[in-house]
DNA sequence: TCTGTTGTACGATGCAAGTCGTACAAGGAG
DNA sequence: CTCCTTGTACGACTTGCATCGTACAACAGA
């Protein structure tokens, strides 16, 4: 497994799982640092149920250091991914590494802790539909 | 003073203040129940950095149990503000109650503590126009 | 080289939200 | 009763966002 734990829902402060980095790693697409991340933009990403399911699903379902588009098992036109994949990059949640012909996305969850402490949780405790 | 304290920032449980019930109170106006409470529309509410200042006074300097809509010094035409605290309300942010002409606006504090813990810490910690 | 995959770029469309003016309602103070 | 205050209701305007079709680019594999 990697190196971190899951949340235990006892209280104690929530952990959620990273991995390691790779130094052959292409450079992340632009996006903004830690101190120019925005609540308001933030809040504004997560506002879209769609959004908020990658972003919940990068959270508790990541196997590697990032996915594709496809992993996602999202039934809608691929121009209509790439408009809310690039919102979630803007806002500074997701982090976007070009891997020749397919686009990698990671969910930014070190800066995210750091920036916005408890946000994730919410993230993680989101029901939808309900 | 009230019958809480406020956050340490030393890692214990943020408690924001809150303020004990008067029987005499009117009836509140319309708003959703805690399970009601969606965290998309409650993020939709929190994305505009007008609404994300008043639901950050309210948590920070409120002096009495609810405050009418003159109390938050917004220079901005009454139809305006009129939108922007139903919007808060719908969402479950804020409760409201009619005294007479006045309208008494109220944050939510045990509800949001209750149904999405950790919320509040973020709006507290938010820094404007930074 | 041809084909399939992954995803961007551009542009059109429809809808929701923010903004605000005006008119109006309820009630307190004089 | 009259005036002022607080805030709603309605409607218009504008902006922004979600959605998606089409065209295109980069690349892998047969």
């Amino acid at each position: 497994m990697g190196p971190t734990a899951t949340d235990t829902a006892t209280g104690t402060p929530p952990r959620f799982r990273t991995f390691t980095e790779d130094d052959r790693l292409p450079e992340p697409l632009p996006e903004p640092t830690r101190d120019e991340m925005r609540l308001e933009i933030v809040m504004a990403a997560l506002s879209d149920p769609l959004r908020l399911f990658i972003v919940r699903k990068l959270l508790l379902e990541a196997e590697r250091i990032d996915h594709p588009c496809g992993w996602f098992g999202l039934d809608r036109p691929k121009s209509s991914l790439t408009h809310h994949f690039r919102t979630l990059r803007d806002a500074g949640l997701i982090r976007q590494r070009q891997y020749g012909l397919t686009r990698g996305n990671q969910l930014r969850v070190e800066d995210l802790e750091a920036r916005f402490p408890g946000l994730l949780r919410l993230i993680a405790d989101w029901r939808p539909h309900a």
